[in-house]
Formats: C-alpha cells, structure tokens, sequence
DNA sequence: ACAGTTAGAGCGAACGTTCGCGCGAACGTT
DNA sequence: AACGTTCGCGCGAACGTTCGCTCTAACTGT
C-alpha cells in the first residue's frame, strides 16, 4: 500500500532508462544538465524517493548504528542518556544514517547473540558500545570479528579500538585541587568497588591530587560501595564517626547519588554540609543545582562525544578505513556550588 | 565481507533447492521430516541467519518501530526515557521486531519531513509517538495517511487512534484526598500554562476531589508555569504570603521538580515542609526519596505502559487489525512519603 | 480400478535498487 | 582519413529473499 513510485516509473516519466534515473540521483555519472533536469522534475512531480530497503539490499551497506545500554536501577537516573542519545541521532541523521536501540541482556551469550543476529542479519553496520566495567564481552566479539564500532568508554589499552572517555581522574584532581585551594586537608572519598573500571580511574585522580600536595591518604577515608544513595549515606556516617583529629573535612563523591547521601548523613550528625564539611558529586545531574545546598559536581559534555562518535565512526565507514584505535580523552568541567563554598543556603 | 552464507549456499548443502530451505525456514509448507532435518542441520553447520534486508525487501515489510520524543531542556531530566525505552525494546525484541530512533526536530516542518522519509523509504512499519500537546502535528499528518502508530498520551477524543495514557486527573484525584484525609482544607497546585494537554488533564482531578470535598477553590491557589525548580520556588513563596486564613496548608505539584521548588520555598519562609505545609509531586523521580523530606509524589507504571504499547502495535501489524481498546487509561499509584506525612526527617 | 485429493519438492518471477560493461556519437588529435 | 577519447545513455545482471504455480508420486474412497 505505502510503497509506489519506483526508478522505473520515474524513468517513464523521463523517458530514460531507470538506470539512468539511479545515475543521477546518485550523482554517479556524466548525464547530460538537460536530461538531469527532465529527471528532477520527474522526481519532485512523481514525490519519487529511494526505497532504503533496495538501496541497502543492493549495496549491502544499512546505514545503520546499533547501540544498547545497560538500564539504570529503580533508585537511579541515568543522567546522560537523553542527551547522548539525541547528540548521536542528529550527527546519525545529518549523513543519512539511524540509530537501531536494542535491549541489554545481563547474560552474556545472550548479549552476545543479540549482536550476531544484528551483523548476520546486516541488520546494522557498526555499534556504538558504553563501556563501563573492564572485561566488556562485546568489545572482544566485535574485534574478534572484526566489525566496527566505537564506544563511549575505554579500557586499560587505550589503543585497542576507537573511543573516546571522561577524564575522571583528571576530574577527581580538578576536584581535589578546589577543596585543597578552599584550605580543606582531609579529604575522604566515596568510591566505587574495586573491580569498576570507571571508578578506578576517578580514583587515580583523587590520589595524584593529594600526594601532589604532600597529603598521606589514611586508609579509613577510603569508602567503597555501589553508588547509591544508601552507601553514600552509611559510609558517611562512618567517616564523620572518626576522631576529630583524622575526620574528614571533605568530602568527594563519585556521584551524584552518593554525594546526595553523603548531604544528608552530614546534616543529621548536626554538621553543615557546605559549611563544616565539603561535599563535590561528579555527573552534574540536573538536580544538583536544585539541592540545599547545592552540589558542586563535575559535568561532563554528553553531547559534544557523543555527536565526535558519532562522526569518527561514520567517516570511517564512508571511507572504508577502519577507525583509527585511538584512544580520546576528555576533561570534565567542575561546576562549583555552595556544597563546597558555604555560600548563601544552608 | 560479513555477509557470507545464502540460502543457496544451504541448499546446495542439504541437496534441495534453496526455495524448499526458506519454506522450511518460515514454517511455511510440508516437507518431509528427514529433508527438515537435512536442512536443520546444514543450516547449523553453516551458521546461516537470513538476510534481513532482502527479507523485508520482498516482504515489503521492515519490521523496525519509529520512536522520537522531545528532548528535555538542560535543567530537568526525562524521569521515564530509560524505562520507556527498555520496555518497549524488550517487548519489540520477542516479536522480532527493533527499534529505531531519530531525533527530534522542534521545526514542524522539519519533524514532519522526517516521518515522511521514514515512511517512504520504507525503514520503519509503525511509529510509537509520546504526545505531550494538544495540537500534536505527527498525529494528524500520520493519520492522513494512514501510517499506523500507537501513543503514549492521548488527545480530546481517545478513539481517534490506539493509545495509552496515564489517568493524572485520577493521580491528582488520588493526592488531594489523600492530603484531604489528613486534614488539609486549603490546597494549591502547581500547575502548567493553560495549554497543556497533559496538566489540564491532571488538574481536572484536582478540581473534581475538592469540588467533592465541598471545598471551593481559590484562584489564587492555582499558579502556573513552566513546571521549572524557578517556577515552583516563585509560586510557593506567593502561595505563603497569602493572608493566614487563606494560605494553603497543602501544594499539589504536576511534577516533582516543582515540588522540590516548593519544598525549598518553604523552608526559606521558615516553615518545615512536611510538617507545616505538605507537598506532593508527580512522576515519583528516582531522587525524590532521597529528599528531605522524602517526597511524596505519583508513579506511572512506565514500563507497562512501553510494553503493552508495543505489544498491541506489533500484533496490529501482523494481523492487519487494531485491537480494541482504543484509548485505554491506566492509574498512576501514589507514593506517600514524609513530605505529606511529616514523619521522620524533617 | 479410476478419478480426486494431498504431500513433497522444484522452478520462475519479483521486490527496487546499484554496478559494470558496452555502444554509438561527437570530438580532438596525428 | 583513420584513430583514440570522452560523453551520454542503455542494458543485463546481481543483491538474497518469498510467493505462487506446476509437476510427480502416493494415498484416499467409492
């Protein structure tokens, strides 16, 4: 029903071959201006346009990006997806090309086996991947096989495959230096768990900040958890339960959630959060601005990697050349708030 | 290069045509049990998977789903995207189905450009549209041509087209005789400018539970705006500078941004909200237990709503009939915290 | 025993493109 | 005048399926 005018009744109405008619929608051939205008005019009477089915079956190429992501928890946001997602489409859509989303399945093989039938298929011609934990299953298929794609992440190996990451560590410094600047000397830190890939390299930061300033880090200051609201609060509770000498003055988070938790721990101890005892988040979610008081979070530009992803993965398939394995960082910007300064709110 | 193994390729393997392979593989005719197995069997031995592009190409079916929606303004996050997506992705998935997403474009002609590319060349069979407004132009340009689609959100009349809505003028309903029961008589709300589709829908609730409460309603106790923090901050502090006989002891907010803007205007007028004056939200955001106090606020039932979209779409498509009902309603559920209860934390 | 049905399998065509080859005409060069 | 080049365009083929028709053999029932 949908579906009518094809090259062949274009042609027709040209009176060319439908050949023809392909050539010059194209561009691919010398055609001469007055049959190439007889054509367009065919095209815009008729209301022609190409069946991307057709197109694709023909030149075996979809024009097509495959991208899932691991759900965020009931409890929490995913702060960065609505925009990294439209930063990927309009960068998608100004080269002719869609995103096709799928869901993320916690098991592996049945990860894995949705991106099979997605290559198999020729469903999708390249994945844009979110790495966040070390030994990501897909990036060794996808290399394995061969297939391009670009991911939003990196590994130990910064050169392994095209990506592009946060800085994190460099934001744990940025971070660091500010509470240092403001006169605080014990700063704690509310970490993930080992094994988070992600959090190892915001940590590194937190470290390079305070041996660069000739500060010890005591062990205690060292909070690990999931990233919750829950730990954040527990796990300050324990740090303001120190003695007065070694308790920290500080606080720095590895997210906003955390840091949220940390806020309110501090204010049922009777502190003041912002005032006796800093607080920084890192993410920047849109209510930080909104909390009393607010947080001073580092803020990453979503839609500037996603919309360079998105280029350097569709060039590279223009051209043919597979994407260069290298290896982006960018740095976060620390947005500073009352959480840190004390300034006006309580 | 990826694509390799063809239906030829496992015909000649299995020693049948390569038309007898795809019948097998469809389910479609009787072949005898051993040739089945033969074919089973070449199939598994060479990896085959079908090409999706010549499938749909001779189907004339691309068994992909369109999804657009508007992206939220820098200082608010979409509580639902991550949720919605997943849903629908998961329900899409068992049917075989993907879906693909292209943005948003807040040119009407523009955005309308882009349905009808998607449509004429033939990359999606439906579309799933979020309504937010009144006068939305993809619904009257898809139902003029008879694309099919489902929505999440609904217009003047619920049989227009299939859709599914959450019931806010029953979540309204449901927070003011929740706060009527704890005794409050002058409640205001937050609401939306006047032409909101989706605020007009819920403050209908609002007006319904206090008109059978025999309350009259004040004018002055509906404000509105933008559904910002700034906005329900403003509104708030209007709202306690009314004279003590008239001033609200309770504030309805149509989202929980607003409310966490009340929230914060109460406490600045020194009153402790909770306790003095009680707020609700709506859209039960993941921070919003997190709050102090923690709020109490709406849940829509997201991920239903995603998967029974889908579900209803997809088996629309298949078997060429729009399922009954129509439009349907589903209630939100309210979460009641200490912002209404003055529990706890204060 | 014969017409009528059915299971099993093959074959040609079509879906709407793009690609490469080929052919005649026009053109400029020896 | 003979020759190579370029231009403008047509033609056949292929991309990998699905669909409907046909043909044979075997299986029914009267």
């Amino acid at each position: 029903m949908p579906r009518r005018v094809t090259l062949k009744k274009v042609a027709a109405h040209a009176s060319v071959s439908y050949q023809t008619v392909s050539k010059v929608i194209n561009h691919k051939a010398h055609v001469s201006d007055e049959t190439q205008q007889r054509i367009w005019d065919a095209v815009r009477e008729l209301g022609y346009t190409p069946s991307y089915t057709a197109r694709s079956l023909r030149s075996q190429r979809s024009k097509t990006i495959g991208y899932s992501w691991e759900p965020s928890p009931p409890d929490q946001t995913n702060p960065i997806l609505d925009e990294f997602l439209q930063s990927m489409f309009r960068a998608a859509e100004s080269c002719g090309y869609y995103l096709l989303c799928f869901p993320y399945h916690s098991e592996i093989p049945k990860q894995l086996e949705t991106y099979r039938e997605l290559i198999d298929t020729g469903r999708v011609d390249a994945f844009v991947l979110s790495i966040i934990n070390y030994n990501d299953p897909c990036v060794n298929y996808l290399l394995g096989r061969n297939f391009p794609f670009v991911a939003f992440g990196r590994l130990d190996d910064p050169h392994m495959f095209p990506n592009i990451d946060v800085d994190g560590g460099l934001g744990l410094r940025i971070a660091v230096e500010h509470l240092l600047s403001l006169g605080h000397r014990r700063i704690a830190a509310l970490a993930w768990p080992l094994n988070s890939r992600v959090g190892n390299n915001r940590m590194e930061g937190y470290f390079a900040a305070l041996r660069a300033a000739g500060i010890e880090v005591l062990s205690d200051w060292i909070q690990r958890g999931e990233g919750s609201y829950d730990v954040g609060f527990q796990s300050t509770l324990q740090l303001l339960a120190m003695p007065e000498t070694t308790r920290p003055t500080a606080i720095v988070a590895m997210n906003d959630l955390m840091a949220i938790g940390a806020m309110a721990a501090i204010r049922q101890k009777g502190f003041r959060p912002g005032k006796d005892v800093a607080v920084t988040g890192f993410d920047d979610t849109p209510t930080a601005r909104y909390l009393s008081p607010p947080l001073t979070s580092l803020r990453q530009p979503v839609s500037k990697i996603g919309q360079n992803l998105m280029e350097r993965l569709i060039s590279s398939l223009e051209t043919g050349v597979y994407p260069d394995p290298i290896g982006e960082l960018v740095a976060p910007q620390l947005v500073i708030r009352a959480s840190t300064t004390g300034n006006d709110t309580g």
